[in-house]
DNA sequence: CGTACCATTGAACCGTTTCAACCGGGGTGG
DNA sequence: CCACCCCGGTTGAAACGGTTCAATGGTACG
């Protein structure tokens, strides 16, 4: 047996390393560690699977573990005491929960479809990035990648109409969704409508309604509820920066 | 001379120290730093002294230089093509700004009253940290909280009510206000109306409803246009949460 | 002391919400 | 097997909160 399979070169990993199969080895906060490091790294961790619609952890509960996000997507969200819930945001494949120096969670995230993740005692991480400096900056990379997400949202939820949420949140989902080469661009929406409608500062209903005019405007179609496809990229784009016709 | 002044003990500095009579230096980044480094790290920068309305950055610029406010608020926004602006937050003394990987400001940066700022070239700035890891550890615990409080503001844009979202405008004030001890709780208010609703995501004229409306219940009393005094903090509180009776 | 700009107030308007009905697909039980 | 139901999503109509437009008031600054 080969210490490096023959068809792993550069960054790739070998065979029996814990990582050898992460979907997500190069955009996870652990891709700043060489293989020694991250193969010590993942084993301070275990592995954990979510069932849709299953939460991970509870807004205002102390934070024992941070995670890492391998596969699927999870909803974080901030409920008032009245009720009224706001998504500020979703967590993809590479995203790093626990970006925060409170000992509570921030925020409740739970999983919109299945979802698995690398899970780490809060300590022992805390401990290994100390001994590490380059994951601290990666950490730090990573906050500054989120803060600058969470002003465009700003924006979004400040300044724009409900279209170009709408518009805005299609073209985001894109950037997340895989695409086929040589078929149009397609959205992937695994979460539901009400999902939606908090993260964009809408309700329900007015999403719908904006899905229904951006294809009634042929700028999108149905393939099912969770799949979109763009059919007009920079109309919608148009729309989504506020510069466009009023098609929709 | 004393090397140490004997009015200064434990964190205090010399006389002579160049941070000596830096009203922030424990609440900026450089508290991170020992005597010496700190020393070292203010000898590597300038002051810059900006007037009321001046810009100390444009969107989109290239970000040769990052800051450390130590008099002064500035006003970070946004603004979309079509000329709708969005403020992101406010800038006050302790308050670094620089919290981004791009090369390119994230937003304008503007004084709202004559502040004053430790300016650092971005290149010396990221050597120092560099070989500094107590600095990478506090810019990573600014950008975590720069990062809360931009969760807070997207449940205020997305979800508050345009009461909601005055009232807890006020009582953010209030945290960054110098308080007379034995005197009612005040908001210094130094920034427009219009960039007050540019940061709540409201019209100016909602915001001047709004505030008359608190007035007239009760809850706020003007001391001038700039300033204002807290008279019914807990109802002001419960406003805020949405828990409030629709007294104002 | 005048003037220009910012803040306040009033009234009509409009985009989004609210309330309500309807649709459709998937799962269950008769 | 199919009827029924449940639930998420869509569509319609009325209500409402905040905006827009317009006029007035106040204050800081030249």
């Amino acid at each position: 047996m080969y210490l490096t399979d023959p068809r792993c070169e550069d960054r790739a990993l070998a065979c029996d390393h814990p990582c050898f199969d992460c979907p997500v080895r190069d955009a996870a906060v652990c891709n700043s560690l060489g293989r020694e490091d991250l193969a010590e790294f993942r084993r301070s961790g275990t592995s954990k699977l979510l069932a849709a619609g299953e939460a991970l952890c509870w807004q205002g509960e102390v934070a024992t573990e941070v995670f890492s996000v391998t596969r699927g997507v999870l909803r974080l969200s901030i409920l008032l005491p009245d009720g009224r819930r706001q998504v500020t945001g979703f967590a993809f494949p590479g995203d790093f929960l626990g970006l925060t120096l409170e000992d509570e969670h921030p925020f409740t995230a739970e999983a919109v479809c299945e979802a698995q993740l690398c899970r780490f005692s809060r300590a022992r991480f805390d401990g290994f990035v100390e001994a590490h400096p380059q994951m601290e900056r990666r950490l730090y990379s990573a906050a500054a990648n989120e803060l600058s997400a969470a002003r465009d949202q700003m924006i979004l939820l400040g300044r724009k109409t409900a279209t170009e949420r709408v518009a805005s949140f299609l073209l985001q989902m894109t950037r997340h969704s895989p695409q086929r080469p040589g078929e149009p661009l397609r959205a992937l929406l695994p979460m539901s409508r009400t999902d939606m409608a908090d993260y964009l500062g809408l309700r329900i209903e007015t999403v719908s309604r904006e899905l229904s005019a951006l294809k009634a405007a042929r700028l999108v179609r149905t393939v099912s509820v969770h799949e979109l496809q763009i059919l007009d990229r920079d109309g919608l784009n148009r729309l989504a920066a506020g510069t466009g016709t009023s098609a929709a």
